[in-house]
Order: structure tokens, then C-alpha cells, then sequence
DNA sequence: AACTATTTATAAGA
DNA sequence: TTCTTATAAATAGTT
């Protein structure tokens, strides 16, 4: 859909390939969030990237759309097995990480047209708000330390 | 992308729901896989129809594409257990974790003797080096979010 | 299901 | 990566 059509295959330029699945994701992501809000569909999308990163979107979250296919069909009477709760602590952690990074959106740092962070001043910053941001994130790190080698000493039991 | 431009916002009509989700369920999955074949990136996308019902499209299949995330790493002969690659997963976000607690502590923010938040300067704060914890924070996220969804859906596939 | 007038996505290029 | 622009592709309204 460009200056030409290209074939529909692997493309063995790796910036082309990199170039390609940047543009595409977006656009990817951007047609998931039309369809979830013309049509009120919960609708998620998660992969590898050519790199071999996982990334994932969802609308309105990945996370309700994940918890609503896997709870569809179970019923009222969930008898929730054993994988799911040891997943519970990932989700937890995970909530927790996005309400840090709802927080740090408070804490907006614009650069001017140069690219340049500007001087700014304190009341420009509002450093109590970073002091609050800084505080929950130490406690959430320890969490996430403590849960996590949790999880993984849970699992190597040995 | 048609005779007129809609508003993005949900249909109200059934009839039209219906038809525009029907068609854009197409494109969606024709975009991911696109990207996937593309960019040899593995793309899973799933959801709910307006009706309620569960759909779900995978490049190249959406088995594969949960299932890479516990055999990730593994390498071709995957004799190993389930439950050792999901270890190296864990280990990973954990090292990551580990990796932006440590760059959270160059960006200190210290109070004087009374308590109070002294007047702190550009240089002083390292404005660069927050933003940089920020996009490390947000990137987090998204993985941390990605992994732990694909645990569960690979556990429980549909 | 098909048909098109338009809008949107995007391949190249800067 | 971001922006621009020529073109290919998706799709809204219609039949």
C-alpha cells in the first residue's frame, strides 16, 4: 500500500524487515482499537517481534480481554486450578506496574523543538509529585523482587 | 476507507455493527497475518464478536503462537519441560526488574535536614536519565504484560 | 456477496 | 525514528 506493491513474502533486508513490522504494528494495533470501539469487541493482539520480543495490545486492555477468554465458558462455578492462581501473581504484579506507569504519565517531561530538555524550574517538575512516584516505585520494585523469586523458587522447588 | 468517513465511535445500528465488524475481522486478521509472513514475526489476535462470541486467528497458528512463548529459548530438540522454560521467562522479567531498580537509584532525590526538598537544578535532577527509566518502565510493562498472558493462554488453549 | 467511490494504510524517499 | 507523498489496499454505502 505504497509507492509500489511489494510481494507478500519475507523480506530478507533486515532495516526493511525493521522498518516494516514498526509501521505495521501500529497500524496492526490501530485497526484492533477501531474494531473494539465501533463494534464494542474486545479485541487482543500479542506476538513475537522479528527480533523475538514478545509484545501485546489490547482494547480496552490486554489484560480484560486475556482474563475474559479464559474465564468465557468456565461457569459460574469456577473452580479455579492451581496454574491459574500461580498466574495471579503475575497479573498483580502487572497491575501494580500499570498504575506506576498511570502515575509517572503525571510527571510529563516535554522537550522543546531542538529536541532539548528545557531548564525547569521546580514548580515546573512539581518534585513532591516525582518524590511520591519515586517512593511507590522503590516499594514496587521490592514487591516485584519478592514475588517474583517467589514464583520462580515456587517452581524449582529444589 | 470508504464512500464516506465514519466517526470512530460505536454503531448503534446492529445491522451496520454487524456488517463492519464481519469485514474488519478480515482485515484484521489478513493484517496480522501480512505482518507475520512479512517480518516472520509469530501474531496471535483473538476476542470477542459484538455477540459475545469468542474468536480467535493466528499466524502461523495460534497455538504456535502461545506455545513459542513457553518454548522460547529451548532451541530445536525442546526435551525440556514446560515448567523450565517458563523458569527462564521468569528469570528474565526478574533480571530486567533488577536492571531498572539499579537505574532508579542514579536519579536521587535527596531532602535536607528539616526534610524539606531542597531546590533541586536540571543537573541535579538528570532529567535525561529519568526519562530514560521511564521508557525502560513502560517497556517493562509491555513485556511483563505480554509474558504472563501468554503463560496462560498457552495453558489453557481453546 | 458484489460493486466502487473514497478514505486509509503504507513503501519509498528525505 | 519521524515526516512527506505517491500509490496500493481497505472498506462504507449501495445494489
Amino acid at each position: 500500500m505504497g509507492r509500489r506493491k511489494i510481494e507478500m513474502e519475507y523480506l530478507k533486508d533486515k532495516d526493511a524487515r525493521y522498518v516494516a513490522f514498526s509501521k505495521r504494528k501500529n497500524g496492526l494495533f490501530k485497526k484492533a482499537s477501531q474494531l473494539s470501539t465501533l463494534c464494542n469487541a474486545r479485541v487482543g493482539v500479542f506476538g513475537f517481534t522479528p527480533g523475538g520480543k514478545p509484545f501485546a495490545f489490547g482494547s480496552p486492555t490486554f489484560q480484560a480481554v486475556t482474563n475474559e477468554y479464559l474465564n468465557e465458558g468456565q461457569g459460574e462455578s469456577s473452580n479455579q486450578n492451581v496454574e491459574n492462581s500461580e498466574n495471579e501473581n503475575l497479573i498483580n504484579l502487572n497491575e501494580q506496574l500499570m498504575d506506576v506507569t498511570k502515575e509517572l504519565k503525571e510527571v510529563e517531561i516535554t522537550k522543546d523543538k531542538n529536541g532539548k530538555v528545557p531548564n525547569i524550574s521546580y514548580d515546573d517538575l512539581d518534585l513532591e509529585q516525582l518524590q511520591k512516584v519515586k517512593a511507590r516505585l522503590k516499594e514496587l520494585h521490592g514487591d516485584i523482587e519478592a514475588a517474583s523469586s517467589m514464583l520462580i523458587l515456587a517452581k524449582e522447588p529444589r
